[in-house]
DNA sequence: CGGTACCTTGAGGTTACTCAAATCCAGTGG
DNA sequence: CCACTGGATTTGAGTAACCTCAAGGTACCG
């Protein structure tokens, strides 16, 4: 289908300040102008990272607040067993590493899906920056509670729905965030391989392949290997609607 | 088996206010006197609540920090969908509300699942007392990314095991958290149905009855109802500790 | 051009769900 | 104290969804 108009490549994403979460946020949430300033003053840009190479590993004492500026990267974690438990992915314009500011330790490890570049605040300053702004203070608590909701979706996206709604979910939420940086939300590329889709949505590969597959017989969307078009948003967004288990047992209320 | 010595009623769950993680953690996280003795002044002891009253409703702007004094809570929160969604249980001694801190909004409800007693702080003295005290900042920082640690084991469980470990799991959890409040960590009882239960591990009724079923032909534990008493401690362990199914694709980590 | 890793597809098995019925239990009223 | 009643729990039989194992295809890289 659609072979007069096949998936473009799209190109590595690079996303402008103006994109990026430090930016906006701090923009958005009415800093001082004194603040804005020093936080742009601290932020560093770092070396790139190459695909494959970690940003940090779990456990590690927590160094600096991370935005991907470009590229993206996956954060996991590592069971009792041994097993890598996939539990996000990040996008140019996101920030890394907030769930380590309480404990001061990384939960979980983070590696980059493809060559990417980050800026950074190290620490020290971040914190020092904390003490004096009670703004900037409430602005990461709100960070970080919109980051637990999102665990809390997560929760419920993994357990309880099926394989069709959990992957609508998961190329709608990739779309929306694409967008969000000036991306075309109805064709992208999937930076991670499918193993990482399926281990983040609790599945397996197979389940995952015949499910995109699926999707495009229906002309619900078009895959060829990672690069997605979305051709039928509505009915894509249906599919991720209603997933959940038709009913299980629910309460009172 | 074992009718000579049966499963016995327990009697409701009263903390003492040693017991109480305002306590605990006030005094273990080196408050300075006085603001451990205003945190007590400001304590307040609520009116109790009945069987399946709410404690407050989602959405509910956060009028309070609450301790479970006695009895049984569970906290949920309602899909778009209408689904209820058990995202979990608090018991005596264990705080409620601070994942509401952030944003100043509760995200789900709060429903007692017995009559209970709690104690509260106004929001606005807790509050207060956060801008005055840097330390006890941290010690709130702390509890959030405890809850948040807690939300990613979930997440762990009820997307990625079978249902024999999502039991055990939650058994040893009731267990290891009513011992810690002076309980008989081997024998009591759930405050919660079956329906709820299972909500909350992402299985149906049937399956939880089955499993725990199977559990007590197994002689890892004894059931009667709402009645629990773990006979085998060890492995009940053993089959918390395994389900991961028996790897999944894991990655190179 | 061959190799390797990734992805897709197929066949069969297992787990947990669905539907249905029996049993248990707490609370109520006689 | 006991029968009654409605809800909760257990149990059973059948089914659907997803997993496992296995083979074949595809794309990328040297």
């Amino acid at each position: 289908m659609a072979d007069d108009q096949p998936l473009r490549e799209v190109g590595h994403l690079e996303t402008r300040c103006e994109d990026c979460s430090f930016y906006t946020l701090c923009f958005a949430q009415d800093l001082s102008e004194e603040e804005r300033k020093q936080l742009n003053l601290l932020l560093r840009r770092r070396q790139p990272v190459e695909r494959n190479e970690h940003l940090f590993h779990g456990g590690q004492s927590l160094k600096s607040v991370t935005v991907i500026r470009s590229g993206s990267v996956k954060a996991y974690q590592v069971s009792q067993e041994g097993d890598e438990i996939v539990s996000g992915f990040y996008l140019p314009g996101e920030i890394i590493g907030l769930d380590a500011l309480a404990s001061g330790a990384h939960p979980g490890s983070a590696m980059a899906l493809e060559d990417s570049r980050t800026c950074e605040i190290p620490l020290k300053d971040f914190v020092r920056m904390l003490q004096d702004s009670p703004r900037l203070n409430s602005v990461i608590l709100n960070l970080l509670s919109e980051e637990m909701a999102e665990t809390r979706e997560l929760l419920l996206i993994v357990g309880r729905l099926d394989a069709r709604t959990r992957v609508a979910l998961f190329l709608l939420s990739m779309s929306r965030r694409l967008a969000r940086r000036s991306q075309d939300p109805d064709q992208f590329r999937l930076t991670m391989d499918r193993r990482d889709i399926a281990n983040y949505l609790g599945l397996t590969i197979e389940t995952v392949s015949r499910t995109l597959s699926a999707m495009q017989r229906e002309n619900v969307i078009e895959v060829r290997g990672k690069l997605v078009h979305i051709l039928d948003r509505e009915r894509l967004n249906e599919q991720a609607g209603q997933g959940i288990r038709e009913e299980r047992q629910r309460a009172a209320g």
